[in-house]
DNA sequence: CTCAGAATGAGTGTAGCG
DNA sequence: CGCTACACTCATTCTGAG
């Protein structure tokens, strides 16, 4: 959804604030503490909550040996008490992902003038090593020693700091180095073997499943003990696999798959919640992103059965799933229904139905004349090995006929169509073509939503108050407003400005009557104005996010780092401020 | 400066087949 | 089962024209 996170970047975490704590104590010391919840289920078996500092400086030694600082290990056992070795292992690593990634430290590339925190949710460990703060940005690029000095301070061992300065390269910079040892570390939870982890807290680790596939762990932990025996090597026993066909809870005009599910209760509202993201993300994320979302089973879905592009997406919600209907009309379901103009020239040897998933490029100008050039010569059929180039690149590009052997990209008001929203949805307001095309890319598939959001409409006979993070172009509020759901209060956070045009342009055009609140940074969403904002107007009926895909997109050739890279990990945020938002309305009833 | 074009693969899942 | 071939993917970065 996401249209440009880019310069979002990572400047606004401090160790050494010490103001700003009031908001983030709240949600630190009465909420969830940012651990998985399926990880506070534990801790909640754990009666002997340290109130006392930790006398145990055995568990403590034990965890710091582990690679992490001291006063991070205080804490963490002070929230989960002495006794559960296993939950304060996980809030440790929880911590450390927070920690590396963009929000929760320096950027050492950015302005020093933004480092004053906008109020991160982990101020509370603000005090640590104060020394370290301005001396890792005056590190300069090559400074190895200092480089290594730094990560030890901030608590990684020396091995560690040591390999990820080896494996990252001399000259890479602080945020490249503490994610690399972050994402060895959180590899260790998502790999079943945790080879390097003391014995005891081993099993319990592994508790990060859904409970309706418990039985399957258990079998698939049978095989995996096998298969160690016999020396091969299995690491996807805790990945989510994908469904076939990938229809999700079921979709319109598909045979019905599942009729009803049970959520975990730490799940269930207020508020709905409803985070998207892409189907294909690097192995673990998945089961990262369902264990932060309070254990629901993510439902995956391609749009491909709700219009005529493909579109493989995962949705992460805590909805009703029965009495969907899809939005009227329907939208057309295959290439020619879609786009009719451009039958009388498609040749009878491209058989496609359906689109590829909809990017943000397109192919050239330059690339449809090399296919005509290439088309051209021949009469009839072009030979095979012609067809198969031009297929190919027309599956790549999504081309489609517009002529006679003339193929061209879709135009940005089609693209529009095929994802559900209004005719010229992004045009105006002085965005490029290019621009056009990079937002469309990133938006939901409103069919698609719309059919999960519309459960909300029978609830909510007079509207909802929704939260819509990452808003893009607003495919979430195109969807209700269709769906006939009156929008009441919004608020609503983009990056991009001209993506924040774009919705308060549709806003005002829909002639909408309730009241758009819009702001360009999740970091601005701290719980103190989240509560202000709420007692204003009663509370968030519903959270939509679809965090950036930057960094899990297939498409990526370069930094696709997984759910750590430098956009991905605003999905840590759209966390922290869903379980804010669950704690506020929580304390509110 | 903006904009469009071009170059830049790997990771993942799956169908088919012996 | 294991292998292989194949299809597909909410992208980034550089360059050059205007």
């Amino acid at each position: 959804m996401n249209g440009d996170a880019s310069g979002v970047g990572g400047e606004n975490f401090d160790w050494n604030t010490d103001d700003e704590l009031e908001v983030n104590d709240f949600s630190l010391s009465s909420c969830s503490s940012l651990t998985p919840p399926n990880g506070e289920a534990v801790v909640g078996c754990g009666e002997a909550r340290s109130t006392a500092g930790c006398s145990n400086s055995k568990l403590i030694d034990h965890f710091i040996g582990m690679g992490f600082s001291k006063k991070m290990v205080s804490k963490a056992i002070q929230e989960n008490g002495e006794e559960n070795t296993d939950s304060i292992l996980e809030t440790l690593l929880t911590y450390s992902a927070i920690e590396s990634s963009p929000r929760g430290q320096h950027d050492v590339d950015s302005d020093n003038s933004s480092l004053d925190s906008g109020g991160s949710f982990l101020d509370d460990f603000s005090d640590i090593d104060s020394s370290s703060d301005t001396e890792e940005i005056m590190i300069p690029e090559s400074d190895v020693d200092g480089k290594l000095l730094s990560l030890v301070k901030m608590g990684y061992t020396v091995d560690e700091a040591s390999i990820a300065i080896e494996r990252c390269g001399q000259n890479s910079s602080l945020v490249e180095l503490t994610d690399f040892i972050c994402a060895a570390q959180m590899a260790k939870v998502a790999d079943a073997h945790f080879p390097e982890l003391p014995l005891e807290v081993k099993p319990k680790l592994k508790h990060c499943d859904f409970s309706k596939h418990k039985k399957r762990k258990l079998s698939d932990y049978a095989m995996w003990k096998k298969k160690r025996r016999n020396g091969v090597h299995d690491d996807d026993d805790e990945t989510i696999h994908l469904p076939n066909p990938m229809t999700g809870f079921g979709a319109p005009g598909e045979p019905c798959q599942t009729i009803s599910r049970t959520l975990p209760e730490a799940a269930v509202g207020p508020p709905f919640f409803y985070y998207e993201n892409v189907a294909l993300a690097p192995k673990g994320v998945w089961t990262t992103i369902s264990r932060f979302l309070y254990d629901v089973e993510p439902e995956f879905v391609d749009s491909k059965y709700f219009c005529a592009a493909a579109r493989k997406r995962g949705y992460v919600h805590n909805l009703p799933i029965e009495n969907r209907f899809p939005l009227l009309p329907l939208p057309p379901r295959t290439i020619h229904e879609a786009l009719p103009l451009t039958r009388k020239w498609w040749p009878s040897w491209d058989q496609r139905t359906k689109l590829n998933c909809i990017q943000t490029c397109i192919g050239s100008a330059k690339l449809t004349e090399r296919i005509r050039k290439a088309l051209e010569d021949y009469d009839g059929e072009p030979p095979l090995r012609v067809q198969k180039y031009v297929l190919d690149e027309c599956r790549k590009w999504n081309l489609v006929w517009v002529g006679r052997n003339k193929v061209a990209p879709l135009e940005p008001d089609e693209v529009e169509m095929l994802l559900g929203f209004p005719r010229n949805h992004t045009r105006g307001g002085g965005i490029s073509r290019t621009d056009r095309y990079k937002s469309l890319g990133n938006s939901f598939q409103v069919d698609t939503v719309a059919y999960h959001l519309s459960v909300l409409k029978d609830m909510f006979p007079g509207g909802i108050n929704l939260l819509s993070l990452f808003s893009g172009i607003g495919g979430a509020e195109v969807a209700l407003h269709r769906l006939g759901i009156r929008l009441k209060n919004v608020v609503s956070v983009e990056i991009s400005e001209v993506n924040r045009n774009i919705l308060r342009c549709w806003w005002e055009q829909t002639n909408q009557r309730g009241n758009l609140i819009d702001l360009a940074d999740v970091q601005q969403l701290n719980g103190d104005r989240l509560e202000q904002m709420m007692s204003s107007f009663g509370g968030f009926d519903l959270v939509v996010g679809g965090s950036p895909c930057n960094n899990l997109a297939g498409s990526n050739r370069h930094h696709r780092d997984g759910l750590e890279g430098k956009e991905s990990a605003l999905f840590y945020d759209y966390f922290r401020i869903l379980d804010l938002v669950k704690c506020i309305m929580t304390k509110a009833q």
